[in-house]
DNA sequence: CGCGATTTTGATCAATGTCAAAGGTGGTGG
DNA sequence: CCACCACCTTTGACATTGATCAAAATCGCG
C-alpha cells in the first residue's frame, strides 16, 4: 500500500504534504508492521530509533512507577504519531503497548529529522500535533487533580466517544466499542478497578449509561456532557498552524 | 536590550539560530514587556495574538473547572515559551498568570510561523520544546494518579528543585525560593490546601523539609528522591533533536 | 467442560476533603 | 510608630471518597 492511498493522511505529519511529495516518506518506508494485541511497541527505559504513525488499532501509553502501580497517560488511535520524544536518544519514559491487534507505519528517527529538513511544514505540523496531546493531557491533569470518580470517567468516555467517532466512520448511534477492561479505565484516571465498577455501575442505574465497555452505549450524551463539563473541541486546524 | 544578549536563549526556540539569524526574531519583536505578579498573560477562553518567552519570573498555566476548582497544569520558569497551542486561532484553554513581577518577550503569532517559515530548525526546536512539556505533564499525570499526597508534594518539590537550580544560576546550597502558596502546591497536586499543610508538617518533623516555601530548604534531597522515585532528567539536547 | 481473565459484590479501612476558627505576617494609612 | 487588614498558615473535629482485602459470579474461549 502506498502513502497515497492511506487513510490517516490528513492528521499525521504527512498532512502538508502534497501527493507528489510523499516519496520522500516512502523513501524511508522500514514497511507496515501488523503487530498482535497486548504487544509492547517500545518500552519504558529502553531507546528506540523509531517513530510510529498509527495505521490502524488501539494502542496505549503507560508509565509504571517504582512500586509497580500503572499510570496509563494516553489512549492512541489511527492517526496518531507516537515515539517522538524531546531528545531522540534518551531512554522512553513510557511504554506503548498495543490494546488490539494494529498496523504501524515505522519511521526511523534519523528519516524523521531528514524529512523535517527537507520539508519545513512537517516540523510544524510535528508541533501542532505535540501540543494537541499536551493539550488532551492538561485536561486529563485536571480531570485527574479535580474530578471526583464519577465525574472522571464520565469524562474519559466521552473523550473517547467523540475520539472513535471522528477517526473512524463509526458515526452512527450513541454506541461505541472500547478494547479496554475498567482496570484500564482505573489505570488511566488514578482510581481502582473495583472502584470504576462500582461506579459504572451507579452509572447504569442513573440511566446515562448502558451495556460495558466490550460495547457500551452513552444513552444520554448531553446530560453526561453537563455535569461533566467535557470540551470536544481539540484540534488542529487544516493550513498548519493557522 | 538585543537578542545576542539575551540570557535564556539556550532554551529557547532560539537556540538552533545564529547570531546573524537573530535579526529575525528583532524584526517582529513588539518590544518586552514587564507585568506585575497576579496579572494574567492570556486567559482561558480568550484568544490570544502572541506568544511569549518568558525572560524573568515565574509563570503558572491553570485550567478552572466548571465549579470553580482549580487545576495548575504547569509552573513556569524563564526560557519557558507559554502561548503555543494546535491552532493558534482557537480560544486558549487555559490562562497564564504570573505568579512573580515576569519580563516577557511577546511574538506575534503570524510572526512566529513566518519564522518557522524562514528557519524550519525553529520549528523542529518548538516540536522539542512542546514535548518536554508533554513528558512533564505526563509525570504531572502519574504522580496525581498514582502517589499519596507525601509523594506527589515530595515530587513536585524535587521537580522545583532541580529546575530552579538549572535556570538561575542560584546553584548553592539545598536551599532555594518558591513564590508559591501552600495553595498552590495543593492545585497542582490535586489536593486541599489543608491537607498540603498537614503533610507538609509531617515532613518537617520527619526531618526532610525545613523552612517555609518562600525560603524552603529540602534537607535530605536523596532521601526525598529515593522515596518518591523522582526522575530529574528530561531535557533536549543541543543540536535540536539529535 | 474447564480455565484464566474480567466483572461484581461485600465488609472494612485509610487517606483526604470539608467546615470552622485561631494564629501569623507583611503592608498601608493614619 | 502603631493599628488594621488582607492573605496565609496552622489546627481541630468530623465527613466522605475511594482503597483494600477477599470471595463469588460471569464471560470468552480452547
Amino acid at each position: 500500500l502506498t502513502c497515497a492511498a492511506c487513510g490517516v493522511r490528513g492528521q499525521t505529519v504527512c498532512a502538508p504534504l502534497g501527493i507528489a511529495e510523499l516519496d520522500i516518506v516512502e523513501s524511508f518506508r522500514v514497511g507496515s508492521r501488523k503487530l498482535g494485541a497486548h504487544t509492547d511497541i517500545f518500552s519504558q527505559g529502553e531507546v528506540g530509533s523509531e517513530v510510529y504513525t498509527i495505521l490502524g488499532g488501539w494502542v496505549m501509553l503507560y508509565t509504571l512507577l517504582e512500586d509497580g502501580r500503572r499510570q496509563i497517560v494516553d489512549f492512541c488511535l489511527p492517526g496518531a504519531f507516537i515515539g517522538f520524544q524531546p531528545d531522540l536518544d534518551a531512554p522512553s519514559k513510557h511504554t506503548a503497548e498495543a490494546l488490539t491487534p494494529v498496523e504501524l507505519y515505522p519511521l526511523p528517527k534519523r528519516g524523521l529529522l531528514s524529512m523535517f529538513a527537507q520539508h519545513p511544514e512537517m516540523a510544524v505540523r510535528m508541533a501542532c500535533i505535540v501540543a494537541r496531546d499536551q493539550v488532551f493531557a492538561y485536561q486529563h491533569l485536571a480531570s485527574v487533580g479535580r474530578r471526583t470518580a464519577r465525574g472522571r470517567i464520565a469524562n474519559l468516555l466521552l473523550e473517547l466517544f467523540v475520539r472513535v467517532r471522528q477517526s473512524s466512520l463509526e458515526a452512527s448511534g450513541d454506541s461505541i466499542h472500547l478494547p479496554l477492561t475498567q482496570e484500564h479505565l482505573a489505570d488511566a484516571l488514578g482510581l481502582t478497578s473495583v472502584h470504576v465498577n462500582r461506579t459504572l455501575r451507579v452509572m447504569r442505574e442513573d440511566g446515562v449509561l448502558a451495556g460495558n465497555l466490550g460495547a457500551f452505549s452513552i444513552l444520554n450524551p448531553d446530560r453526561l456532557a453537563e455535569e461533566t463539563g467535557f470540551d470536544a473541541d481539540v484540534s488542529i486546524p487544516r493550513g498548519p498552524a493557522g
